[in-house]
DNA sequence: TAAACATATATGTTGCAACAAATATGTTAA
DNA sequence: TTAACATATTTGTTGCAACATATATGTTTA
């Protein structure tokens, strides 16, 4: 279904606006379904970020900087997003010997079984593309944010 | 910049998951730089999509259910974002006649000028694209709905 | 070495988002 | 015509998000 469709809208003041408002209503649309799915795993779609993300260096552990650093959105909250993970033992923290700022997180046995326990070919399940258009979309989407 | 450089991620499982992190990556992206904006006028985005529906049928009026199916993200709770508009005497609602269940809602005047005195081109403005690269990628982001 | 600055993280507050359920009105069909 | 269902919107509740500010530690430089 086109976005003029989805919103009714059949006019666009040019196609640079029509393209952000589809981008817009597609996140919106990914994220709806992202949610529903993560759900049915007691997290978000946030939370399975950084699970991800802390999957990725196990079994070392990384900074809460460099945790955000590496988020989908750099505008998240990510002290208060760990303690609702640690809260449910899907990773730990460690002060950090070396700089007694910084805590060392990473995940925990828990978190790696439960991103085990996932389906996790959902993520390019939703989206109806072939390889080619994917690495043209993401193409478009690098030039776009200039 | 590239979406491995933003989130620090050199490999993905496929081209199809990457075009998934993108979408989300730029959505986020490009809301936090609309929030920015919209901010110094007292709005959110979502607040900003409300007003311009209603700006499409000045002078008439739509129900809440109407403007809801076409607003860009469909999980909105309309009911609490047009207190929150009529709050501030951008719209109005009266009871429809027709459907006592139903509110007519439409922009006021202040409603109007608040849009008047914003830029609006600052939509167009923060994506770097063609205008071909924009139908482009239109199509592409209407394709992958499925 | 002490003051100024930078960095890493936490927290208080406010308001919005999400979910479920309620209310109120309208429509359909036995 | 009334019970069952559908639709339009509101509201209670809970928890998360955003913003500014605080705390604590580390680094630099005069």
């Amino acid at each position: 279904m086109k976005l003029e469709e989805e919103i009714q809208q059949q006019k666009f003041k040019s196609p640079v606006q029509k393209a952000l408002l589809n981008i817009i209503y597609t996140a919106n649309w990914l994220q709806n379904k992202q949610v529903a799915y993560f759900k049915m795993y007691g997290i978000t779609p946030t939370q399975f970020n950084i699970l991800r993300i802390l999957r990725g260096q196990h079994p070392n552990s990384i900074s809460a900087t460099e945790i955000k650093s590496r988020m989908l959105d750099k505008n998240s909250d990510v002290s208060r997003l760990l303690d609702r993970l640690t809260a449910k033992n899907l990773v730990a923290k460690q002060t950090c010997p070396e700089d007694r700022r910084a805590f060392n997180v990473f995940i925990t046995e828990k978190g790696l079984s439960l991103l085990a326990s996932m389906d996790e070919s959902v993520d390019e399940n939703i989206l109806s593309l072939t390889d080619e258009q994917a690495k043209e979309l993401s193409h478009l989407l690098d030039i776009s944010r200039g």
